[in-house]
DNA sequence: CTAATCTTTCAAAAAATACTGAAAATAGGC
DNA sequence: GCCTATTTTCAGTATTTTTTGAAAGATTAG
């Protein structure tokens, strides 16, 4: 790989890691976590705090942040290597098991929560006469069954085995 | 219905309005556009800019804003009543056309782009040696892959007719 | 136990984002 | 044309979120 190819290589990874970011704020996601995890995903190492402090010109505090939050997602795993006293983090790469990972946290921390609001709401106006009553409990009702819905056709997806699976599902809905 | 039947009601249509405002910034979406498509959804009545401002007590610019950005997101519709000058604001109802909208306007907005910049960093990395540039390469390309695939599977949902067609896809799934 | 190394916490500062309100622009009626 | 009702914009302000960095807390080795 001549100098100028390398070159391409690092741009390309700083343009990943930048946009990732950037995504991850869209997704309601923290910047600088998205941006740990797209450095230690196109990491053929594990890294330490130490190391990503220096790449991405971050925070001691806020690079163990990130790492740590990363862990809880199961996005990361913490690794010790032997002689070494610090911890390393090795990232999932492993496409459809991040997609698990992150799916599995955003029901637990946002679709769960939701459903519960609705469902309250629909209970709590069950049965009461009026035109605004009616409508509320009627969308209230409809968007608790939806979501419902959609989040066990989400838990089946996440269940399957391998992306593979994803293709015939695909195949089917077609 | 009693006036404590009412207050029930009253009440849970604010909990659902402040709830469904925070799950909005959870997901990346700003607290008062999130509020104000609560509110209307469960209006059976179009509302005005005014009434939102009065229902909600936020600024006239503020719900502009709000306003404008749901009929873009085509939640919203506007409405004008004979003999009145101004807009009148109608959400959509029906929580498969809800969905589609969201669903559509995530994918222009997040999923597309996401997708270029990796296919794009997948490209430019193609072919070239070296244990990191091959770990790169390799998570662009699978990632590519897998969005990809998950968007024209986000396709083929959103196309369906009906909300019935995906318990279908539900059953076929589990 | 002590010292060295590494991890965690958190108050204060910085940055990003959202909101207000008033002024400017637009549109409708006469 | 002018007047009025309504919509739109946007500079300044307020709020929320993120980041820093230093101090406190752990953990391991000797």
């Amino acid at each position: 790989m001549t100098a100028d190819e390398r070159q391409k290589f690092l741009d390309a990874r700083e343009e990943f890691i930048t946009r990732w970011g950037v995504m991850g704020t869209q997704w309601g996601i923290n910047r600088t976590m998205a941006q740990v995890h797209a450095l230690l995903m196109t990491n053929p190492e594990a890294m330490s705090t130490d190391e990503v402090m220096e790449a991405l010109q971050i925070s001691r505090g806020n690079a163990h942040t990130s790492l740590k939050e990363l862990v809880g997602w199961d996005l990361l795993r913490i690794i010790t290597k032997k002689g070494e006293r610090k911890e390393f983090f090795e990232a999932e790469k492993d496409v459809w098991k991040i997609f698990q990972a992150v799916a599995r946290e955003r029901k637990r921390r946002e679709i769960d929560p939701a459903l519960q609001v609705l469902e309250n709401c629909a209970d709590e106006t069950k049965g009461l006469k009026g035109t605004d009553v009616e409508t509320f409990n009627k969308q209230m009702t409809e968007l608790a069954e939806f979501v419902s819905l959609v989040s066990s056709m989400g838990d089946k997806a996440a269940n399957m085995a391998q992306s593979r699976a994803m293709q015939m599902a695909l195949k089917i809905l077609s």
